[in-house]
RNA sequence: CGCGGGGUGGAGCAGUCCGGUAGCUCGCAAGGCUCAUAACCUUGAGGUCGGUGGUUCAAAUCCACCCCCCGCAA
């Protein structure tokens, strides 16, 4: 009954890329990719591509990657591709007016959340710092204001206890892709009915940046453990140690009482490392020193010479 | 040419500046103590010190090049 709508793919990250290849599998054909231009990155700022770009090369995808979003050149070649339906997923820009206007049947955006709560940059790590025990992914149409669109279809994710950012991303990759094919199948059929956003109940994930991963002692022991797990992937927690950085990749909350001082080490040996914070004592369980490799704390204590009353 | 750290017995590290018979905390093996133990005591096995070349009477240590790993940054 309904024909194959042609689809224009905006997307940068892995995260976009899970989606952009659950969308070559078809029905619908993949007539254009957008992405952000490749740019140096990591040690030796080598140049690499986005993965979007990868996965849309090596299926032989066109892919545009303009600097400038308003570049009357890329209208005209969006235009020319002549998408029914635009699918936005973590491409990194706010899409203006003339775009969101192009596809005739609109632009569809996949969001790592239950909007309208945690609507921005980073839903996955502020869901986990504030300890929600839910999650999920919400596909909606795009409008101008940031992640403000009717509510297309919304399904749910537990969060489990030990769960982390890295964790939690993988599994609502897995369930995004599903889900705008879904809702690209529904929108065909039309059996989908948009639903505003009730405004009055939106909270927001602002971005992230590299200070929010500096471990504050004085907080409880409760909260930088979630702070662990949020910030496992970017920008990682950490703290100094004689100057030097350390990275916390794993701790749990030890159900006992210290006299002692925020940041300061109440326990250093085959027990573990316990480090007394402003509310209970954080078990450091799997830490990585600067210029050093990710070790498990019983390894690490072989090497280095911490002792109880050092302070982090 | 973005900045910087590191590769030493199975693991994690010290030793490198000021060349000269390889050390620490563990693990492993055997024995002992013990009701018992991840505790303690003895003894032991295990290393071409990332690779190649150079300097030197002598190189983990100095010089050159190469390989691999990592922190910052993005």
């Amino acid at each position: 009954m309904s024909q194959s709508w042609p689809i224009v793919f905006m997307g940068t990250p892995a995260a976009a890329a899970v989606s952009l290849e659950r969308l070559l599998e078809g029905p619908d054909p993949v007539v254009g990719v957008v992405t952000q231009p490749d740019r140096p990155v990591g040690r030796g700022q080598k140049t690499v591509p986005a993965p979007v770009r990868k996965i849309a090369e090596s299926h032989h995808k066109p892919v545009l990657t303009p600097d400038r979003i308003r570049d009357p050149d890329f209208l005209e070649a969006l235009k020319h591709w002549a998408p029914r339906l635009i699918v936005v997923v973590a491409y990194g820009r706010i899409l203006p007016r003339s775009i969101l206007d192009l596809p005739p049947a609109g632009c569809v955006n996949v969001h790592y959340s239950l909007l309208p709560k945690y609507r921005g940059a980073a839903p996955v790590p502020w869901a986990l710092l504030n300890g929600e025990e839910r999650s999920g992914v919400t596909t909606m149409k795009l409008v101008e204001k940031m992640d403000a669109g009717p509510i297309l279809m919304q399904e749910e994710v537990p969060i489990a206890l030990d769960e982390t950012a890295a964790s939690l991303e993988a599994e609502l990759n897995s369930v995004g892709a599903r889900l705008l094919s879904e809702t690209i199948r529904r929108l065909k059929e039309g059996s989908i009915v948009a639903k505003p956003q009730r405004e009055e109940e939106a909270t927001y994930a602002p971005m992230l940046k590299k200070v929010d991963g500096q471990i504050d002692w004085t907080q409880s022991a409760e909260i930088i453990e979630r702070r662990v797990r949020a910030f496992h992937l970017w920008p990682s927690t950490y703290s100094f140690w004689n100057g030097q950085l350390v990275k916390v990749f794993k701790a749990a909350v030890v159900g006992a009482e210290e006299e002692a001082a925020a940041g300061e080490v109440v326990r250093a040996d085959r027990g573990g490392l316990w480090i007394a914070t402003g509310r209970g004592i954080l078990s450091l369980e799997e830490v990585q020193l600067e210029n050093r490799k990710r070790l498990p704390v019983a390894e690490f204590l072989k090497g280095a010479k911490i002792e109880k009353g050092e302070r982090l």
